[in-house]
DNA sequence: TATTTACTTGACACCGTGTCAAGTTGACAT
DNA sequence: ATGTCAACTTGACACGGTGTCAAGTAAATA
């Protein structure tokens, strides 16, 4: 509907966005980008110096379009910790299938590319903040599993609602969105709460 | 002590398990392994056609040196589920560390190598069997947790016990083997049983 | 002594990334 | 209409990594 007359910049997003969404992480290729916005090769290097920053960008443009900041503050507006665990793995876990495609391109160049690595590292970390915050409403309230500290539980709740394990539970087991949504919760309760 | 006298093919697998073992899974080349064995890249190829290939050799070596098999078998010796459970936790969790280097390179070429990626789900299904067998028994004495079908616990047994969540707990989290050893059966155990 | 086996040397094709230099095209300003 | 600037194209190329090929060497074996 709202065709302003999109820049080039962010069709090369988009295209990315798409071609990563459906199917192969690092099988997607500069050239397969550039062929798919109409582009040449080279004009994609006129608008991202190589891969890795592209690959970032897309993430950006995608927390950007999602406007992930608004859904999160949605899990803070909870009462007691056990419904913001509960509200925070919701949140996270119907967020996971939209950054799926474009996590695991990242992921793949992680170990070869410092930059990508950092990027992936800083949402990381933004996700685990997240679960930081839903562990400490836990103990605040004295309901934390007391075999675990609340760093340990962080980490457990972070593992447990990692992009691996969803692409484990829902690509390899296939599991629907709803069921992986509805064990996590329990799961994730069983495990962290006393 | 036994220098029997080490075959090239021997040498190689040693070398590449060597090299994988401290740190970079995909970084290792095969100029690399060449290099580490003393002898000529091209060599490489006279006993291994591919890089995939050499990999998974490697993976199969491991398992027979470290007699996996006969580890397996220890945890189905158990009497009751839980206990059954928690054995079967330690012997997968401990074994983990052993293979983490080569399922490092085998995860990342595994989405371009269709071979690698055939190797690595076979020995991932063998990995499921033990994690089924685990709640089979917690099934057979009825302290199996009731929101979960016996397919979906073995399901998330599996992925909570996946060389992922290993890695993301011990290296990005920097557990020690031990906490994840002892946390990783508390948290399989308030997952699965009753 | 001839043959075979295991290996070496060096060249090369292929692919994907990233770089460079020289054009083209259209819009806008004078 | 002319000039100029930005966005893009075209085509070539270097680099690193994999895998292939052909010819040569050297030690063990027949």
């Amino acid at each position: 509907m709202s065709s302003e007359k999109i820049s080039t910049r962010t069709k090369i997003l988009k295209t990315t966005w798409k071609l990563l969404e459906n199917g192969g992480g690092n099988a997607v290729r500069m050239a397969d980008i550039a062929k798919a916005v109409k582009i040449s090769r080279q004009a994609l290097y006129l608008h991202f110096p190589n891969r890795a920053d592209l690959l970032i960008a897309t993430t950006r443009y995608l927390d950007e379009v999602h406007d992930i900041e608004e859904k999160l503050s949605a899990s803070r507006s909870a009462t007691s910790g056990t419904d913001r665990l509960e509200k925070w793995v919701d949140v996270w876990g119907n967020y996971i299938p939209n950054i799926y495609g474009i996590s695991k391109a990242l992921l793949a160049i992680k170990d070869t590319d410092k930059e990508a690595a950092a990027a992936w590292n800083d949402r990381m970390q933004a996700v685990r903040h997240g679960c930081a915050a839903a562990v400490s409403a836990l103990k605040a309230e004295n309901s934390l599993n007391a075999s675990l500290t609340e760093e340990q539980a962080t980490d457990l709740l972070w593992t447990l609602l990692s992009v691996r394990a969803w692409e484990q539970l829902r690509v390899e087991c296939g599991w629907s969105q709803e069921t992986y949504i509805a064990q996590m919760k329990e799961t994730a309760a069983r495990a962290l709460v006393k």
